[in-house]
RNA sequence: GCGCCCGUAGAUCAACUGGAUAGAUCGCAUGGCUACGAACCAUGAGGUUGGGGGUUCGAAUCCUCCCGGGCGUACCA
């Protein structure tokens, strides 16, 4: 906020000395020393070159021009050209007070609020959920979070896999070698083994391969019987699917999976014959595309089979989409394995659909690795169902919890333990970059010490801690703040910073910019709360150290809900 | 072959997209509980950012060439 207003006045105070300067790229950022100052200017260096100007000469003359007394002391010029900006102790606090008084958290809703579609999990049916999938389920879940804090409508929509040729396989396994008593202790389990075996059938009898296609066809013709145990399989599947949701808190908007868009498929396949966009290829209908990335990748809309594929399932997707919402985007969260038919649906949807102004946005991450650094395969080798693995993580954190809080119930303990737990798992996946691939390890996923959901959340729990001891009627707007410690000073500035980062967070589709921030803002709160006494404090100071206790719990719980993590009180 | 991604401290990862002395965590070393919760804090050691060349006031970041790795490359999604 206050560092959009300070980009505001600088680029008029260049625009006034520089009329038809392209000031867009003229931005402000906080400081990375803070020595220098709290937020910085450098791009005027690179204007003034660009017009043969004296850099720091060009900087004291925009200095002149600018108009931001009521935040900052004197603007300063270092280095080749740089601005410094200091924040005023008195624009800070009042900025603290409005945000006591409940006005604000540091961040403002967009003015002009956009829809957003978010597409995540995307789970396949008979198959189970294994860590493969919460990468995209948490990471499409917290964007959620995020445009909707910001102000923006966010659609989301879990396009689940329960159409497709391995119906044809699970058919005739259900059929030939179902074991009902297995499947009503793991469903899931005892699809997959059906699969498995009939996969593995397929590869050496041909008689078998035919039966299969002949399910798949009867499925896809409408055949009763397989229509029905085809239902029981999506049903047995999305109440497992449900489960996991209910212990990640992770919900959705829709689920409509790819079979939602069965008769819409033939008709695009017509519409993009008819217009010349698709063409016969070996008996297929596939879409040539110019483009120097693509030229060598023609798409595929129709195998020579004559059903579908996923590329024509996406594009009435995306067709339905746009005319059920409108949005302004749609974002897409897969592994990066994709990006070659994200890159072919995006532009074939825009050739099939030319007047559409959605901002296509495939958001990408890394793939999960074995330990032996090869990458984790369903088929092959042992797969970590997610079950196991949120078993696990409440596990450890129940053993921490009762290591070092020995004297809470059990059963609180419980409670903690599954916050503390699931949470790590969360934050283990969100706080690194999404697009580095990461080796799957059950220490490092489930650590509790280090930059960690626990970190975060004890300091949670101190505040919290701290306000269980005071009376209720303890005043908690000070009149002012006089953040005269330097601990007091560095917290409070931080706080400041909470809406940029989540304008940060939506614009680049990255959790972890609010990971990090919290993670400092974590650290700022340690190094404060050492050094700077709160309840033995006396009078106005009292006050105001209680005010950022407060106003930081708010920030830490507002973050963290974010990133789809939930507090507790005592740990 | 072609396309995309990656290589940063012993390990795991950051680095606000071209900014100032490349930062954290784990591990290691030292100090701090008769202190609002020590799941914490403070201090220290640890780097030729895979390698060479280039672009410029300035490069982990952009260009180029090597070395090493991953993924994708029309009838799975």
């Amino acid at each position: 906020m206050i560092q959009l207003n300070l980009q505001e006045q600088l680029q008029k105070a260049v625009l006034s000395l520089m009329p038809d300067a392209d000031v867009s790229k003229i931005l402000v950022r906080p400081c990375p020393e803070p020595n220098f100052g709290d937020y910085q200017a450098n791009a005027l260096i690179g204007l003034a070159k660009r017009n043969k100007l004296d850099p720091r000469e060009f900087a004291k003359q925009v200095i002149g021009k600018i108009d931001v007394d009521k935040f900052c002391e004197i603007v300063e010029v270092a280095g080749p050209g740089f601005l410094n900006f200091r924040l005023k102790t008195q624009f800070i606090s009042d900025t603290l007070l409005s945000a006591c008084k409940g006005d604000h958290l540091f961040l403002s809703a967009s003015e002009k609020p956009r829809t957003i579609v978010i597409d995540y999990s995307s789970p396949n049916v008979a198959k189970p959920m294994h860590v493969g999938h919460i990468r995209s389920t948490i990471l499409g879940y917290t964007l959620a979070k995020a445009f909707r804090l910001l102000g923006h409508k966010v659609i989301t929509d879990n396009h689940i896999g329960d159409w497709g040729t391995q119906f044809g396989k699970l058919l005739f396994g259900w059929k030939e070698h179902l074991d009902k008593n297995a499947l009503s202790i793991d469903a899931l389990a005892e699809m997959e083994r059906l699969y498995k075996l009939v996969n593995a059938a397929c590869d050496n009898d041909s008689k078998v391969l035919e039966r299969v296609r002949y399910e798949l066809v009867k499925l896809q013709d409408g055949d009763k019987e397989n229509l029905l145990i085809w239902k029981e399989m999506i049903d047995l599947s999305r109440h497992q699917f449900d489960e996991i949701y209910s212990r990640l808190r992770v919900d959705f908007d829709e689920t409509l999976g790819e079979s939602f868009y069965n008769d819409r498929l033939k008709g695009v396949v017509d519409e993009l014959s008819e217009s010349g966009i698709a063409e016969e290829s070996e008996g297929a209908k596939i879409v040539h595309f110019d483009s120097k990335a693509l030229r060598k990748h023609p798409a595929m809309v129709q195998k020579s089979d004559g059903a579908a594929n996923y590329t024509t399932t996406d594009l009435a997707t995306m067709e339905y989409r746009e005319n059920s919402w409108q949005p302004s985007e749609v974002i897409y969260v897969t592994d990066g394995r994709q990006q070659l038919h994200f890159q072919q649906l995006f532009e074939l949807y825009t050739r099939w659909q030319p007047e559409h102004e959605m901002k296509l946005n495939h958001v990408w991450f890394g793939a999960i690795l074995g330990e032996d650094g090869k990458p984790f395969k369903t088929r092959s080798g042992e797969i970590i169902r997610l079950n196991h693995l949120l078993n696990e993580a409440e596990q450890r954190a129940f053993e921490v919890v009762t290591e070092k809080s020995p004297g809470i119930e059990e059963d609180e303990r419980r409670e903690i333990a599954r916050v503390v737990g699931i949470g790590a798992l969360k934050y283990a996946d969100l706080s690194g970059n999404r697009q580095s691939d990461y080796v799957f390890s059950w220490d490092k996923m489930l650590s509790l010490v280090g930059n960690t959901a626990p970190y975060l959340l004890y300091a949670y729990t101190r505040i919290c801690s701290i306000f269980r001891k005071l009376d209720s009627d303890t005043i908690l707007i000070p009149k002012s703040f006089d953040l005269s410690d330097l601990e007091e000073l560095a917290l409070a500035k931080h706080l400041l910073r909470f809406g940029l980062v989540l304008e940060q967070v939506i614009e680049e589709c990255r959790p972890n910019f609010l990971c990090n921030y919290l993670f400092e803002l974590a650290g700022y709160y340690a190094s404060f709360y050492e050094s700077c006494p709160v309840l033995q404090a006396e009078g106005d100071v009292r006050t105001q150290r209680l005010a950022l206790c407060d106003l930081t719990g708010k920030v830490l719980k507002t973050g963290l809900e974010t990133l789809g993590l939930e507090t507790t009180e005592r740990m």
